[in-house]
DNA sequence: CAGTGTTCAGGAT
DNA sequence: ATCCTGAACACTG
């Protein structure tokens, strides 16, 4: 299957993904976007529904050592549920600047769930928006009200 | 070399 | 208890 492209709406942003049959390729968010198809897990996880976008694979990492046992770790933390950048750094065998760092330039957000990996005390950060991250993980505890609070 | 989506220990308030 | 520092951490550009 050749590579799709297409956009979602999440609140005030828009999820671009790229993607060929279940490996996607990217995940960007911007502030525009249309109207167009996204993998089907993905638009039910973005509609509220629970449902692991981490089921679909990625390229990110593909020959990168240093981040693959990260994003592999990454990807072991289930919906619903949260690890510490420190936690992660402990099962990959980094340290947990590096984790941030590896989260930061993670090509595929939601396949990779770097949202789903908070500071020790606090929330940690997430680019393009700390709301994002915010909204996503409301979302997935179940919230129902997941904008703006 | 400086800079990270961190964390920890130490010390002062 | 909270709020500073300073330092170590393992990479990246």
């Amino acid at each position: 299957m050749a590579l799709n492209e297409g956009a979602c709406r999440f609140g005030l942003w828009w999820v671009h993904v790229a993607w060929a049959d279940d490996v996607v390729h990217r995940v960007r968010f911007a502030k525009t976007g249309e109207e167009g198809a996204v993998p089907p897990v993905v638009r039910r996880y973005i509609a509220g529904q629970r449902v692991d976008p981490a089921s679909l694979q990625s390229t990110a990492a593909a020959d990168h050592a240093p981040f693959a046992a990260i994003y592999r770790a990454v990807r072991e933390v289930g919906y619903g549920s949260t690890a510490t950048y420190g936690a992660i750094a402990a099962q990959a065998g980094t340290s947990p600047r590096v984790v941030g760092t590896a989260m930061k330039r993670n090509p595929t957000p939601l396949v990779i769930p770097c949202h789903r990996i908070v500071a020790r005390d606090g929330i940690g950060g997430f680019t393009p928006d700390i709301g994002i991250k915010r909204a996503l993980l409301r979302m997935e505890a179940g919230e129902r009200r997941i904008f703006s609070r």
